[in-house]
DNA sequence: AAGAGACTCAACCGCCAGACT
DNA sequence: TAGTCTGGCGGTTGAGTCTCT
């Protein structure tokens, strides 16, 4: 066929700007009849676009569930630490944010977000600090001055915070909250060999905490195995969205013990027990891609491998 | 007020993978 | 099995807007 009779038969199709009378159109057919197929859309709408640019169209500007407005500090954040784990993997990055499009994250990311990554001394490719000599550090396993750690393989920073946070301790009687839970990074758990957990109560993420006989090397005894964290706090990508049920848990079971802890990038950040009564309290910290845990007092000192 | 440069963001382009023929 | 179609994705572009001098 011809480059003449191609053109013959096909109208030429517009490119550019959508008008609103093209917007309407096509938001007037989806709404009535779905996409289907895309490639069929401009005709059965009434519009010399192809399909790819209805399809863009609709995703990026016309659906009706996208947020408008600027993004959130949250956001901001979430987008670093999901960038960390998953890199320019835009619309993977896209299904954590609820109502924002790939498009524009990336258009934040190229715009704004690297700029400032830049001027807090981090790499926006590898999230490794940019210069040692800038940063006082000489090894990318040490915490930063401004609190933060950086662990040389997953390439992402932790915030970082001594005191810790607020534990839930569950036990056998206590449903599990996970049940119901999307969880937000669902390809990208790290894995706890020993120590503390719950197997498989997390869905979609296996294997993130293993439940261990081990436990008990800790130092307490009758250590329970259901043993979860809060996460909200520690790792900011984790909000209250994605933990709906975070305020209604029950602490301090007794003979329980709390383990903060984060997934993908987000590691530990402190340890809360109740273990016969007696209140403990215990930073977690991560190096060179381990989570130890730390009490001189009780004689612990933990550490385990996390990659 | 005006011009230049920086920034934003909508849209396009090319590539790829999966489905279909 | 090979070719074609389609949808999806990330990279890039360029027009419009904003900010600074």
């Amino acid at each position: 066929m011809g480059r003449n009779s191609s053109s013959q038969q096909k109208p030429k199709l517009r490119k550019g700007l959508w008008s609103p009378d093209e917007d309407e159109k096509l938001l007037n057919h989806i709404t009535k009849h779905g996409h289907g197929c895309w490639s069929a859309i401009p005709k059965l709408a009434g519009l010399q676009r192809c399909g790819k640019s209805c399809r863009l169209r609709w995703i990026n500007y016309l659906r009706p569930d996208l947020k408008r407005g600027t993004f959130t500090q949250e956001e901001e954040d979430l987008i670093i630490e999901l960038h960390a784990v998953l890199g320019n993997k835009w619309s993977q990055i896209a299904a954590h944010l609820p109502g924002r499009t790939d498009n524009e994250i990336k258009n934040l990311w190229n715009s704004s977000l690297k700029k400032k990554l830049r001027q807090r001394g981090i790499d926006p490719t590898t999230h490794k600090p940019l210069s040692e000599e800038n940063m006082s550090l000489t090894n990318t396993d040490e915490r930063s001055p401004t609190g933060t750690y950086v662990d040389n393989k997953c390439t992402a920073t932790c915030s970082y915070k001594t005191t810790p946070v607020d534990m839930f301790l569950l036990d056998d009687n206590v449903p599990n909250p996970f049940g119901n839970i999307s969880f937000p990074l669902s390809s990208h758990g790290f894995e706890v060999n020993s120590g503390f957990g719950y197997e498989n109560a997390i869905p979609n993420i296996p294997s993130v905490v293993h439940q261990d006989s081990s436990s008990e090397s800790l130092g307490f005894p009758n250590v329970a195995n259901s043993i979860w964290c809060d996460m909200r706090h520690d790792c900011s990508f984790f909000d209250s969205n994605h933990l709906p049920w975070i305020e209604e848990i029950t602490t301090n079971q007794d003979d329980q013990v709390g383990v903060g802890m984060g997934t993908g990038m987000g590691i530990g950040i402190g340890i809360e027990a109740d273990c016969l009564g007696q209140s403990l309290s215990l930073p977690i910290e991560m190096q060179n891609h381990t989570i130890s845990l730390f009490d001189e007092s009780k004689g612990l000192n933990m550490t385990q491998q996390l990659f």
